[in-house]
DNA sequence: CTTGACCTTGGAGCCGACTCCAAGGTTTAT
DNA sequence: ATAAACCTTGGAGTCGGCTCCAAGGTCAAG
């Protein structure tokens, strides 16, 4: 009406969301993208809608969301409503594991940072793995390099 | 000679790891543990050294390394040498692979929490998904409740 | 002696999100 | 006119680290 209907093929189309066509192919498979308008030849055909949904996804995906996820606010948005509740629920949800994931790695790279220096000064054996060092090997390795511990030893 | 041999079945050991059964199966049958000697009747019987690599394995995995790597550091650690320089390289790395995900996690949750106080706000459409109302849906929720924003509304 | 909890094996299934394949048909560029 | 670069399909494979299964053998308690 107001202007000719642009169209994109699946690659164009993947091209503009930023992920493959098979990746496009795959979220038709699962139901998040309807399947879409054929030409003649039985190429698939996208129109702005199309390329707004996949955007859509591809935007909540970098969130960390996860398909099934997007699925939910899909279904919500094609009722023509905003999936705003669903998605306040969601991204509370989703910061809540980032928060969490972050406190664990934090957690971790104290302790990995704990591990380098422990073993970097020689004094393996001594922060987490307390058998880092294989057992009984005192006679294999130079003992003058190494504190001892616990039947191990270091470099 | 000193003491009677204790050992272990597979179950005891797993419990003594905090792994399952399967998985020290499963460990053995990626390389990580040795084939262990078996009991008259085909049991699988572990003593001292093996509990004590099994908990290598199960330490490392604990500081985020890849049974690939434990498997690496197992090998130098077999030679009767401490691990230490491989498992500094390890340790930097993940250091480094923890760090970066840290900030990752915590620039995605810095946009979540903007996305989440959007959505809130009624004012969705404005952070991430400027497409996450549904398109050209101005008639179908209250459009009071909503600012306009491209063809979207809000709740 | 029986019950139940262990053990054995090889192999299949699971999670999520792709990714790749073969064997064709189509469109576009030169 | 022809070659390159797209498109189609269903189905299998990938990653890591398990987890579960069936169908049987073994062992400890009561």
């Amino acid at each position: 009406m107001t202007t000719t209907a642009v169209t994109w093929t699946v690659g164009k189309l993947a091209e503009s969301v930023g992920v493959s066509a098979d990746t496009i192919r795959y979220w038709e498979r699962e139901g998040l993208l309807p399947p879409p308008e054929r030409s003649p030849s039985g190429y698939r055909r996208y129109g702005e809608s199309e390329l707004d949904r996949a955007r859509f996804v591809r935007t909540c995906q970098r969130a960390g969301l996860r398909l099934s996820d997007i699925a939910d606010l899909l279904a919500v948005r094609d009722t023509g409503v905003c999936p705003c509740e669903p998605a306040e629920q969601h991204l509370e949800r989703r910061i809540g594991e980032v928060t969490a994931e972050i406190a664990r790695l934090e957690g971790l790279r104290h302790q990995l940072t704990l591990m380098l220096r422990a073993v970097e000064e020689g004094d393996c054996g001594q922060p987490l793995p307390e058998n880092w060092c294989p057992p009984g090997s005192a006679t294999l390795a130079e003992p003058s390099m190494c504190t001892e511990v616990k039947g191990g030893e270091c470099e």
